[in-house]
RNA sequence: CGGGGUGUAGCGCAGUUGGUAGCGCGCUUGCUUUGGGAGCAAGAUGCCGGGUGUUCGAGUCACCUCACUCCGACCA
């Protein structure tokens, strides 16, 4: 756990008093979102929306050095179309808004606005997929889709959110198979590397799997109060949409064959998930790679003789070593400004008065423990993309501590209970049969719902958490989000 | 979708037995300030979430609706 720190910004409930509200004013005084009159739908402001471009833009590279072509695919699905795949459209049904007129006329079919693509992703492939050398198709796209969520939170559940969904086709289980994997691994390279987020990578269980898919897998994080968050996803789905939806190609034997499919995606919840895992009582606290200011630059007493021409020297220096800054040279006061952009979690603060100038220093001030320190003018875009580094690891070191601390090894459900309620919410390492049963019992006996068994297995005991019989998987369990 | 809470100025809130709306912060202007949310002075800002009723009269009472929020169930 990071050093205590007073706490300087009062309009922020502290975690420990309301989690849930510290959230919500988070997103709301680090202006990340604005409600709108439509339950759910919210509006992303500037500052928010720039941590997600920063996130596509890292993300886009990754996808595209992995072979990966963007498309667009339209917003409207046919209810046809999405009835084709029947455990597809009974996973998603409940959930989706569905267009029925067209100006005054009624539609002859309802048109559901996308929840997810895979219908109209499978729908096309039919259509260009003819021979093997067609395949592999490595597409993705930056689009919205639409989820008629009944409970509503900013940036973890809303009904219009912003995502990528890869759709992959390939001639052959293996590839296919590899590709989910490979993907999975981008998603936490991107997590660990990027967002200072360690996850567990891991396979849902049936239960958990997506509608339609062979095999499901999940990146999952633990947030600062032990609940659980998916983080990202991606499917293998076999050639079970390819059956449903007759795509179909000529192999190198001249035999018509079913492709294999996947599909991944990750969604502007992973701003939710920074928030819950780096942020603090004075705010939000930012990873570097994706802050759209990394560093701030607060003159003091700016308004004598020099010190915003400094100022200005400064930014243009740090600005030509590629560094995100800003200078906020507004007439509030310096206290204020500290506050603000703590607020905004801005990684780095760079002071700047008269007698910094003096002394050609400054003062570099680091976001997640307020450490001071005095560094000299001179090399200054080496120091701050040091801090941001050390920031950066310190920001991974922190949050991977909260989960260790959190995640409990048990081999009853007794033991599950006590942990629980000895140490707080968190991870639960904990064997289990593979028997759905046993799955449900755990949830209803414990709280803790399964999140995924996690690649690297390890046995901590023999027997089932729940029936006692020998045991076939390690399952990460925990509350989630 | 079930159970609670909340909607009054940009934000946070007060508003008594129903009588025509107020405080703090912020905002605007000016001066003084500037190393942790500065001070003084003068200003501006409201269809009291929306609708329907009761009433001479509704921010206040009743009913309906919408949104936010929390706790469950379902989900990225």
């Amino acid at each position: 756990m990071m050093a205590e720190q007073k706490k300087m910004v009062e309009d922020i409930t502290s975690m420990e008093e309301d989690f849930a509200k510290w959230y919500t004013d988070i997103v709301k005084k680090a202006e990340l979102i604005e409600y709108t009159s439509v339950k759910g739908c919210m509006v992303i402001r500037p500052y928010g929306y720039a941590i997600w471009e920063n996130m596509q833009k890292i993300l886009d590279g990754m996808f595209k050095a992995t072979g990966h072509e963007n498309v667009c695919m339209p917003m409207f699905i046919p209810e046809s179309l999405l009835q084709k795949e029947k455990d597809h459209v009974e996973g998603f049904a409940p959930e989706v808004a569905w267009v029925t007129h067209g100006g005054n006329e009624k539609l002859e079919e309802r048109l559901c606005v996308r929840p997810t693509s895979e219908t109209l992703f499978c729908e096309h492939y039919a259509n260009i997929v003819h021979s093997h050398r067609d395949l592999p198709k490595l597409y993705n796209q930056w689009v919205s889709v639409v989820r008629w969520e009944k409970t509503t939170r900013p940036f973890l559940r809303s009904r219009e959110f912003l995502w990528q969904e890869g759709h992959t086709i390939h001639a052959t289980a293996k590839e296919a198979i590899e590709e989910t994997e490979r993907m999975l691994g981008v998603y936490t390279k991107f997590c660990e590397d990027s967002l200072a987020m360690p996850v567990i990578q891991g396979k849902k269980t049936e239960s958990d799997k997506f509608a339609g898919a062979v095999s499901t897998y999940a990146i999952e994080a633990l947030m600062h109060d032990g609940k659980a968050l998916q983080a990202g996803t991606s499917h293998y789905f076999g050639d079970g949409f390819a059956k449903a939806f007759g795509i179909q190609y000529q192999s190198k034997e001249n035999k018509l064959e079913y492709p294999h499919q996947t599909s991944w995606g990750v969604t502007t919840r992973l701003i939710g998930a920074i928030i819950m895992t780096h942020g603090d009582n004075n705010g939000l606290v930012l990873p570097p790679a994706v802050a759209p200011i990394q560093a701030i630059i607060i003159p003091v007493a700016q308004h004598k003789p020099g010190v915003l021409d400094k100022a200005n020297a400064v930014k243009a220096e740090l600005e030509k070593a590629g560094i995100r800054v800003k200078l906020d040279d507004s007439d509030n006061s310096p206290g204020w400004k500290f506050s603000e952009y703590e607020m905004k979690g801005v990684p780095v603060r760079i002071e700047l008065g008269p007698r910094d100038i003096e002394n050609n220093q400054c003062v570099l001030v680091t976001r997640h423990n307020r450490e001071k320190t005095f560094v000299s003018l001179d090399g200054l875009a080496d120091s701050v993309k040091a801090k941001l580094c050390e920031v950066h690891d310190a920001l991974y070191r922190n949050a991977l501590e909260n989960r260790e601390r959190r995640t409990y090894t048990c081999k009853t459900l007794d033991e599950i209970t006590e942990a629980l309620e000895k140490n707080g919410d968190g991870f639960i390492k904990a064997m289990w049969c593979g028997d759905e049963a046993c799955e449900d019992k755990v949830k209803e006996v414990t709280g803790v719902g399964s999140r995924c068994m996690p690649l690297e297995q390890e046995v901590v005991s023999d027997t089932c958490v729940c029936c006692g019989k020998p045991a076939k998987h390690l399952v990460y369990w925990g509350k989630a989000y």
